[in-house]
DNA sequence: ATATTACCTACAGAATTACTAGGTTAATAC
DNA sequence: GTATTAACCTAGTAATTCTGTAGGTAATAT
């Protein structure tokens, strides 16, 4: 698994805010129910989205949350990258102490290394904006 | 994390395996040692190895491991999938209990998919001969 | 017989995942 | 200025997965 639930529901609220007016802001209560996620579980997700500037947020009655950008302005790398932590699809081709110390002479991994790149050239190729359009046809 | 070590170990064995000739029968202990891997966790991935048919295996002295094709026979994606169980990179993209009831209206859905099936392609495209180049320049 | 090696069952510490509980702060409506 | 709404904050926790250990049994060669 590359994609906790924790990537995956923040996809989901952001494509979810971006099918509301730019100007409106979308109490979390209603993003819960309509995606079906737990709202407590997603107050978690939103805080990161939030502090990274990713939404807006706005407190009290009439507030919530809104997008900072356009939709073709998030990549879903991006999104991502900020709520997972990292995309690396193994331990060994990370940095820091999670990092390998036969990698030198490891033979796969340059394979590792190739997947890495290939992943994030998918994620980093998609925008909030085409999982929109899926839904147009 | 798609790949743990359990497949990242199973890779490394098959690849020192088809470094040996293949009338060579290797003990897990030799295996262990040169590749830095703890021996008892190494013979439970044997285990799903030798019962897939993947090795063949011989008891006692003089005995050990060796490769049941030529390392072109073995495919990547075959390997990873045997000792992983699974290469989704998504639980909701999987069958049975893990997979997601609003999979039919989900708009981030046909990108999972989309990605499951770039990581199976790419699995799939690489033998162990492969790799065993790698080295060789 | 003895040494070697694969094979088998069971357990176990550590980390991660996916939440829940219970509050505080900020903004708006009346 | 009180009540309501909704974001924000800290802490805990049950379940699962990961990464192994421990200790034995069965098969083969010398």
């Amino acid at each position: 698994m590359i994609v906790s639930t924790k990537g995956r529901y923040a996809l989901r609220v952001m494509v979810n805010l971006a099918q509301h007016s730019q100007d409106d802001y979308v109490p979390l209560k209603e993003i819960a129910e309509t995606e079906h996620i737990s709202q407590k579980y997603l107050e978690s997700i939103m805080a990161v989205l939030s502090k990274a500037d990713f939404v807006d947020a706005v407190h009290g009655k009439g507030g919530g949350y809104r997008l900072n950008r356009t939709p073709e302005g998030y990549t879903i790398g991006s999104i991502l990258k900020l709520t997972e932590g990292s995309l690396a699809a193994v331990s060994c081709t990370s940095q820091g102490p999670a990092a390998c110390d036969r990698s030198e002479c490891c033979q796969t991994k340059p394979m590792w290394d190739k997947l890495d790149k290939m992943i994030d050239d998918f994620f980093e190729g998609i925008t909030i904006a085409d999982l929109l359009k899926a839904n147009e046809t």
